[in-house]
DNA sequence: ATGAAAGCGCTAACAT
DNA sequence: ATGTTAGCGCTTTCAT
């Protein structure tokens, strides 16, 4: 079909193995040589054909983003990251969506993957999820952004701190009665959604309050979702005075949900959300935000050392600092 | 390293050829063999090399996308997009960052692609972008997303229309003094914003009016650019009555822009943006929308169509209708 | 309906 | 420093 590398060798006037180091950067390769495959080959045209170079090399020369969603904020920025750490190195991006429960895929991923990437950065998803296990048990090079582990590189906020730090702010401001937005229904403690509602129960209880059930909703990490949980939690018998969400765009939805009911976010009911959304600062949301672009970044480049290292890498385990931005969505209780 | 078709082969006591072929679902096997070949493959827990059938068929088996931004809403929509449509097929998504002047690639893509992918999704590319000409040129299939054209597959909106119907909306409430936050100094008429820019005008100049240059300002299609540029228009000695934002995340930085000047949108000056981005409705934003994920999906089914079809295929263009979605962000002008 | 065998275009020993 | 030569694991004629 196309140029080979036999066209170039002929061309150069080497041999195909001369070509093949000389455009790698190999070592033993006359200075003078090289420069002449070089221009050979950039005259013809050439580009080595990877499945070729892939088969023959047993490198696959890309790596797997497994994630969830990809539309979704946090998940698109830390695609983001993944792809700025790429940029420069000779790798391809390969996204896969999984685990999504709407559109469930054909074949096992983890199959699959073995032969189509060399290492995998997979975003929120537990360590001890189906396809997480059943990699690294295959000694697949894997990354993960959004949960940490002892034994698999991984870059995390610490979740249960991230919980305790906005329910402890809205307890300095006097709030007693504090409802929360979660995701689903899941008493699964290893998930982001898990350790932050750990964080909340335990900022509740340090502060002898006891966790009223009926003011927790879930939001489905939507905010249309957080939107309805917001309605649910209001047309309770005792509304709270301030509510917890555990993310942006769950809080999002709740501020329309006041809105809707007449009510302003930080005057009648205090909003606190988890992300640093871009969109928390026009809207005026206290939350916990996290470097989201950096961990991807991070992930990528930890996966990257630990594929060059080999398995005797020792995982890279990061456990980022979240801060609190305070807005106007959080005021003191008014109280009496 | 793993298992192979021989050993398939051994384990059926058939040959490669027909291990190929059965679990191809290829004519020419007998239904007994087929089954007996599938459950040796399914007990040795084989999966074919991509490489080797890469190789040896000449076909990648993957779909790239092209797009200058991975985490901005609009790009990540319609990467969902793409992901869902290529959910149900044998296709892998290489996703490949281009042109974004902050970060340029190492080598030319279209010279990348051509052995890396069977076809591209290109999102927000002008048709006579570098790149895609040069695809165009080599018979690449390619599908374009945010832009339409004759000679290749496209979708999207009328984004001339789209400017006249955002404009129009507000001189019909009586707006005489309009803005525009636009993204970049750029004449180029064949861009999005270039088109919207023009139906801009056209709204004006067919309402008798003349577009005042001192009212445009540039947000980078980013928030903080249009928090910036409705900050710039505002310190104009005339400000506007009205806005017009080309898309809605910078429609949410002029927002924030003006409330930090003490304004309320809709009430002192009218804002409309164009994306239908979930949190217009929270913001309450006056948007032209467009159903983006739909469009990704579309366009990715064009592509698989053309590719199918092979070069003699009738490229799909397709002009997705948008809607004027009215909120409180744009009301009547004060007037006097 | 099935098998034999020749590649696909490279890389990686191994020679020289 | 460079060339020779076996594959890598599949697909695809061409036979049978």
């Amino acid at each position: 079909m196309s140029v080979t590398i036999r066209d170039v060798a002929a061309a150069a006037g080497v041999s195909t193995a001369t070509v093949s180091r000389a455009l790698r950067g190999l070592a033993y390769v006359d200075e003078e040589t090289r420069l002449r495959v070089i221009s050979a080959a950039h005259q013809l045209d050439y580009v080595a054909s990877p499945s070729a170079s892939r088969l023959a090399s047993g490198r696959t020369g890309t790596i797997a983003v497994l994630t969830p969603y990809v539309g979704r904020w946090f998940f698109a920025t830390v695609i983001e990251g993944i792809s700025q750490a790429l940029a420069n190195v000779p790798l391809d991006l390969l996204l896969v969506e999984v685990g999504n429960p709407d559109r469930p895929a054909i074949g096992s991923i983890e199959q699959r993957l073995r032969s189509r990437a060399d290492g995998a950065v997979v975003i929120a998803l537990p360590e001890d999820h189906d396809v997480v296990d059943s990699l690294v048990e295959q000694q697949f090079p894997v990354s993960l952004v959004g949960s940490l582990t002892e034994r698999i590189s991984s870059i995390a906020i610490d979740d249960i701190d991230t919980g305790r730090l906005a329910t402890q702010h809205l307890l300095n401001l006097g709030h007693r009665e504090i409802g929360l937005i979660s995701g689903s229904p899941s008493d699964d403690t290893r998930t982001a959604q898990g350790k932050r509602t750990a964080g909340y129960v335990s900022a509740l209880t340090t502060a002898g309050l006891t966790p009223r059930p009926d003011l927790t909703a879930f939001g489905d990490f939507t905010q249309h979702g957080g939107e309805r949980a917001m309605v649910e939690i209001l047309t309770q018998p005792r509304s709270p005075t301030a509510v917890f969400c555990l993310s942006d765009e769950m809080a999002f939805g709740a501020m329309a949900a006041l809105h809707r009911h007449g009510l302003t976010p930080g005057v009648d009911i205090a909003l606190v959300g988890v992300d640093g959304h871009p969109q928390s600062d026009v809207l005026n949301l206290t939350t916990v935000t996290q470097p989201v672009v950096d961990m991807g970044r991070l992930a990528t480049q930890a996966l990257l050392d630990g594929i060059s290292a080999g398995p005797a890498h020792q995982p890279v385990q990061k456990s980022i600092p979240v801060e609190l931005v305070v807005r106007s969505s959080s005021a003191p209780a008014k109280n009496g």
